[in-house]
DNA sequence: TTAAATGCAAATCTTTTGCACTGGC
DNA sequence: GCCAGTGCAAAAGATTTGCATTTAA
């Protein structure tokens, strides 16, 4: 298991199969260069890279994004209707929307129970179960 | 009750004060005139307004759209960061999304338990708990 | 060398908005 | 008559796409 922030990237990318390319690592360190979770925007994760120095534009940051996705890296996570978050956590898990500032978080998934999930009407299969709580400042 | 749909639909747009205008009543009618329940999209309710002959802008289909939610007559539901739905049933239940179709339906609610939900955060109450359960065709 | 990835700008798609007009109350 | 509601077209966001250029393998 790596520790280092950049080897961590290089990795996770060719895990999937991806070439590593300099905006992909760029990227793939921003997302999980400390091991950590990480909930993002297309918009964020942009606006991540231009404050870290990297160069990349922001139709790259979508299309490197989607196929992340598509490798299996992230998991797209739809919440608001405007905008897509990204998820580096890929496993079925429940979270926290803040509707004032948008900011999507885990929510501890020890405390969510699904007791039995309804089962998939012939012939269709469950591809993912998202479960959402929003939530408003009191 | 009322069993006429220009009757439902007037109820129903009286039961939360909202003027009963032409095009109101015309949507009201496609969207709880049989007393079944039904997710609609903004082009989709469109398009079944024209085939019925109803004269409504797509604009006014939007924002009529947003004042039925705001007034608590539908629920919105975010499924795939596009479009949003609108659902006649305003109670927390489970969705299934068909994701070739792009298709929103109900889930037998009774099937899915959730046996806890994590509490909401410090400073936060839970607005609504989202579930969607993803189909993909075997 | 060569197919894949990138950058940019333009295109697309959904949704909202500005403003003049219409119609409930 | 007044003010909410409507229609249209234009604007606003988010995301994708076309195409020439760059780059990893």
């Amino acid at each position: 298991m790596a520790t280092d922030p950049a080897e961590r990237a290089t990795d996770w990318l060719s895990t999937a199969g991806l070439r590593p390319t300099r905006q992909r690592l760029a990227l793939a360190e921003l997302l999980v260069g400390d091991g950590q979770h990480r909930h993002v925007t297309a918009e964020s994760l942009f606006d991540a890279a231009k404050t870290d120095g990297a160069s990349v534009s922001l139709a790259t940051v979508y299309n490197t994004l989607r196929a992340f996705c598509e490798a299996g890296l992230l998991r797209e996570v739809t919440v608001d209707g405007a905008r897509s978050y990204f998820d580096t956590n890929t496993t079925d898990h429940p979270h926290f929307f803040w509707e004032a500032e948008g900011r999507l978080s885990d929510a501890p998934s020890e405390e969510l129970e699904l007791k039995r999930v309804p089962d998939a009407p012939e012939g269709a299969e469950i591809a993912s179960v998202s479960v959402v709580i929003k939530l408003r400042k009191t």
